[in-house]
This record gives structure tokens, sequence and C-alpha cells, in this order.
DNA sequence: CGGATTTGACCTGCGC
DNA sequence: GCGCAGGTCAAATCCG
């Protein structure tokens, strides 16, 4: 038998040709899955070595959406979560907007608007 | 039934 | 040239 569904997927060799600029944000929560305004999809997971908890990559399931979210937990605070939001959301939100009032739920969560990630 | 999630495996790039 | 690490995708499965 051989096997089925391998991987042939052609992909470009110019996975490099534009950097997208990255956004990080500081959320105190302890659960990873928190609602922005978006419907994320997880993608996959990896450990980090500096850190000793993995992190967690999600995908906007808007299908004219190519924003890319990466979530990693602090390493001294377990309960704080660092967001880091790659690409731009290029469609309307609306796959939540019934969900934004369930976004007044998280007062809990700050918001350090600091791009101090330096690509 | 549909959508979402999970895990494993594979691929690429870079360093030495 | 080879090895390692990181990152991503696919399929299968589960829940509401």
């Amino acid at each position: 038998m051989v096997i089925i569904g391998f991987r042939s997927k052609i992909k470009k060799t110019n996975q490099k040709k534009k950097r997208e600029p990255r956004f990080a944000f500081i959320t105190k929560s302890e659960f990873d899955h928190l609602e922005d305004g978006y419907r994320w999809r997880k993608y996959g997971q990896k450990a980090v070595k500096n850190n000793s908890y993995p992190r967690s990559y999600y995908r906007c399931t808007n299908a004219s959406c190519n924003v890319k979210k990466h979530v990693e937990r602090s390493f001294n605070d377990s309960s704080i979560v660092v967001t880091t939001y790659e690409g731009k959301h290029t469609h309307f939100p609306s796959p939540v907007i019934a969900r934004t009032n369930l976004n007044t739920h998280f007062g809990s969560s700050i918001m350090h608007g600091g791009n101090y990630l330096s690509q």
C-alpha cells in the first residue's frame, strides 16, 4: 500500500519575501484563548527553550485574514501570557461582533500598548 | 453535521 | 557537507 496524502505540496521558496510588522502585547490572563474580536484557530504548538512553557500558534479563521498570532507564557509569571500579532487584519471585524459584549468581561486584561518588539 | 482542536511528521534555513 | 532548531501543515478525532 502506498502512502496516501503524502506531503506533495509545492511551497514557494519566497517565504521570506516580505517582512510583516509584528506587535507584541502583554496580557494578564490565565487563559490562552482571549477574545480580541476575532476567531483564532490553533495550528501548532512548540516548546521554547528560554521558557519552560510551550508556545501556541494561532491563525485567523477568516479566509480574507492572513493574520497570525503567537501566544507564549511568561517565564516569571505563569499568569501572564505574551500575545504577538503578526500581519494586519484585512477584513471587517464581524466574526465576533456579537462577542464584543463578552470583551467587556475581560476588564482584568491589561494591554501594554507598546510595539517594543523590534524586527 | 460542522467546526474546531490535537498530535506527529516533514521541510527549510543557518551555523560550524 | 552535515546537524540542529524552529516553524508549518495534514489528518484524525471530539464536542455542541
